[in-house]
DNA sequence: ACCTGAACACCGTTCAAGT
DNA sequence: ACCTGAACACCGTTCAAGT
């Protein structure tokens, strides 16, 4: 039965994408089904295809949102800090946070692997990049120089970025008794630490 | 037709896993099937349940014999690396060297997440911690002091990993130009001169 | 003892047919 | 224009029946 009136299109593909978010954060990535998101929001399988390409299209719209939640969080925890000293650590921990919070989430925003030959959108790739922005910023303090200031956040994400997948994916507990805030401030604290030393040598 | 005599039970282990393992480098995770594998090996699919639990026990003997050969080109790498100093840096490049390479067979080793309430075995977590030791041994002459020293090894190896797990999943490029070897490098040698500089506070 | 292959309960995706 | 639901081509896994 035809209900072409009871939800605009957007409306339905806000239905699904939450019915996507749930289902995920229940029973991980394998529980992303057409067929159930179809039934949870009580239309036909058919009718998923007409709001999205495809399952890794609905993933990647589901992504973009967990990307920019992810985003508020980083700035508030930013505007929350008082110094600029701070402000690095404070990116970590929130970061950290909401890995932890939405280990499943997180997992399929930064570990789903497109099919062989299909690209991640433009704008997936900016909002990233904003990010690692807002990161660069926050090193300055502690690496004045600005040439290899960017390739030092690069590195210290993606470090943070490896905590977070051994946390979210339950296997830090085979490498470690430290929780993932522990071990991130750790690598942060020595990375930071590194970060001096290289521009004390520079003066 | 039953062909009992045609090969040992632990010959068709080993055929299992080795068509396993040419699925997942040609067409990654998604390619290894129970019905595409037993056709490679020539067999009915009900015989690789007679070999395997299911597919989660085959990859995790496949990420056992993985870890092997892993755990084969870090000893090498060591080995053939004179100064205690560079040993830290040959692990490492040695790391980065083996995900690129192997960037599926590597995803399936630290990125498969088994079902819910299943456990990794013991002999898995053991060979991980025998990596991880190595790692903090090379980190001695940075870090001489013990007692902090095993978790010093544990967040850079976290980090390690975030850069290869970024480089494996081809998401790396969203990150930074920079490929993984120089990315891992930049990590490594500011985490180093980090690891120093708190030494010196320590004296 | 080992192996088969049909059977069961699922998938993603498409598309003619309906409203 | 939108939605359905059957259909197609796949899955993982089990298990009675064969050798």
């Amino acid at each position: 039965m035809a209900r072409r009136t009871d939800h605009t299109r957007e409306e339905l593909r806000e239905m699904a994408l939450e019915a996507a978010r749930r289902a995920v954060r229940r029973e991980g990535p394998a529980g992303l089904t057409a067929r159930g998101l179809a039934s949870a929001i009580g239309y036909s399988p058919g009718t998923l295809y007409n709001l999205f390409a495809d399952l890794d299209d609905l993933i990647v719209h589901l992504n973009a949102a967990t990307l920019e939640t992810l985003e508020g969080r980083l700035k508030t925890a930013l505007a929350q800090t008082a110094s600029p000293e701070a402000s690095a650590a404070a990116m970590v921990s929130a970061y950290v946070a909401f890995t932890l919070e939405e280990k499943a989430l997180w997992g399929l925003l930064f570990e789903h692997r497109l099919p062989p030959g299909r690209e991640l959108p433009t704008w997936y790739q900016q909002r990233i990049g904003a990010l690692l922005g807002m990161l660069e910023e926050a090193l300055r303090p502690f690496h004045p120089e600005e040439a290899s200031r960017a390739l030092a956040a690069r590195a210290l994400w993606c470090g943070v970025h490896g905590v977070c997948s051994l946390a979210a994916g339950g296997k830090l507990a085979s490498v470690t008794d430290q929780g993932a805030a522990e071990v991130s401030e750790v690598l942060l604290k020595v990375f930071l630490a590194g970060l001096e030393k290289t521009a004390e040598g520079h003066h």
